[in-house]
DNA sequence: CAACGTGCTGACAACGTTGTCCACGCGTCC
DNA sequence: GGACGCGTGGACAACGTTGTCAGCACGTTG
């Protein structure tokens, strides 16, 4: 910047404004800048920006895993709306581990970003007391912060989408309902198995639930165990996209009525057709990115608690019979 | 970090000795120092240190859109090798805009960071010029940059793996085989056309070969105006994973022997299987990163050019009769 | 005992930008 | 004709960090 007001002949705040697009400034003055930014291929240093303004107009997102797709279009929809707002989006993965998780946090606040969305991994949020205090806003998505923390929270409806799903197999006849779910410490397994329970009342038998984390074998050997039993499951409620699929594969040949939590690419073109509880990921980060921009721009209302409908969506495999 | 330094009893250098790890002071008052940064919460500024120091840590990612699985998958794995180096990876999507994929580049650089990974819209890179002239170096992913730029570039083998598709649907029997792909603007696009029309030789026909931006309305226009023909297609191949999928779709009940570009979730379970030629994103993201932090490190070696080999996956879809 | 090295600490400048405040020249109004 | 306002431009400090260099106390060496 120096040497541009060297070059235009003018003091460095005249370039400063004319960068920013103060008003104050002699347009033939103006001009003559432009053309040395122009010439010499100068660009603003955000850095030291930064450092002078206080405000870093970035936002950091914290997810699972962008390879997923749940979480990828979550990723997109934020950006969107990030973008849309001038601003720039960190982003990182957290692989499902708390440390991970606390480790990006603490990376983005020393970036200093405006802002916070986190779908946490971890049930432990104290580390984000200072940096809220510190008037840092952050959004919770997917998962609900760990205990004594009231933040924004934008969450599906997990319980109700489960008992729908439940609910739905039970009207096809169905009385033997397996559930395959992640391990009950992820916030929306746990959700997912309450809604699940409700909707089977006295149905519930708890050979009939497998909750740990997803592995091609342990589901193979889950729905072998409960196959093998006395009166074994006719229809199976898998609780998330990636156990849906998995099933799929294990259940090979295998008809068995299936509804799965989440929707995903293809499920229409598979026969039958897999019948899903709907979420909307994009939805979900839209959502958050817009509660988090209000933030932003002064609103100190209450915590919202948002919690987004799901959908079921029937395509054959929910509907056979027992 | 002067908060921290009275409250500890220090002098301002001292605590930022403590911060960085150097070597030189007392470990007692290193424990106090430490002890003051834990009471207030204190947490370095990243601006400030990027502005003394001039480098950043940091690295920009440009594609096309997170929410596309290819994409997703490659953003992952650079992000891996990105935190493994101790950076953190920014990352913005172009929507397969030009003028957007510049922006997002311009912001990156704004931002000052140590390099650039990009998969290019457009195929002018002519902007690029300062910023590699600055010294900041760039990586093209899955397209090359536009004519005049010499820069490191990882691509797949589209032309290989075009024509390794296109003979194994001849080796079945097919002498029509149709060609499905996205415009011939985009690289990787007209790469596959080349190597399909190669493969095929004097049985090429411009009536089997369609090339727009995929739509399921295009499509389904496309394939019906092929079936109409008199001697009509009795293969098809796609040119990426999305038009496979839309294919798969419009061709819903109509038997047809099919290979597809990319590799995707679930080809496998769709009966018949879905035959793929298979890039490696994941692969694609991590060489381009490590190529990137070989420049970081200093390497200055002529520009490299490699080129990832693609694989066929047969599944049933490829190897149907005529 | 003086000179010197060593280990530790601190003062100060600089990175590039922007906010604050002041100065200058010019036309206008009392 | 002098005071004043306005449009324009510049000098300077400050943001929070780190690199450079100097100083101080202490122990060691000749």
């Amino acid at each position: 910047m120096k040497d541009v007001a060297s070059a235009a002949g003018v003091a460095l705040k005249t370039v400063s404004r004319v960068v920013n697009g103060e008003p104050g400034v002699n347009p033939a003055t103006a001009e003559r800048v432009r053309v040395a930014i122009e010439r010499l291929g100068y660009s603003r240093n955000e850095s030291a920006r930064v450092l002078r303004r206080g405000t870093t107009s970035t936002v950091g997102l914290v997810i699972e895993d962008v390879a997923d797709p749940f979480y990828s279009s979550l990723s997109r929809a934020v950006e969107d709306v990030v973008v849309g707002h001038g601003c720039l989006l960190l982003s990182g993965s957290s692989g499902e581990e708390p440390a991970r998780e606390r480790e990006l946090v603490r990376t983005f606040c020393a970036r200093r970003v405006d802002g916070l969305i986190v779908v946490p991994a971890g049930d432990d949020h104290s580390y984000l007391r200072p940096e809220l205090d510190a008037g840092t806003p952050a959004v919770f998505a997917d998962r609900p912060p760990g205990p004594g923390l009231d933040v924004d929270t934008v969450l599906s409806d997990n319980a109700g989408g489960a008992a729908l799903a439940t609910r739905h197999l039970l009207a096809h006849g169905h009385r033997r309902i397996a559930l395959l779910a992640d391990q009950p410490s992820i916030f929306t397994a746990a959700q997912r198995l309450e809604g699940y329970r409700r909707a089977l009342g006295v149905l519930y038998d708890d050979r009939l639930v497998a909750m740990r984390a997803p592995s091609p074998e342990a589901v193979r050997a889950d729905l072998e165990r409960m196959l093998a039993l006395d009166d074994p499951p006719t229809a199976l409620f898998t609780g998330n996209g990636r156990l849906t699929v998995t099933a799929l594969r294990a259940l090979a040949g295998h008809r068995m009525a299936l509804v799965g939590f989440d929707d995903f690419e293809l499920a229409d073109l598979l026969s039958p057709g897999v019948t899903v509880v709907a979420q909307d990921p994009a939805g979900m980060g839209r959502t958050a990115a817009e509660i988090l921009f209000r933030r932003l721009s002064g609103d100190t209302g209450p915590a919202s608690h948002v919690r987004l409908p799901v959908a079921l969506v029937p395509r054959g495999s929910g509907e056979l019979p027992p």
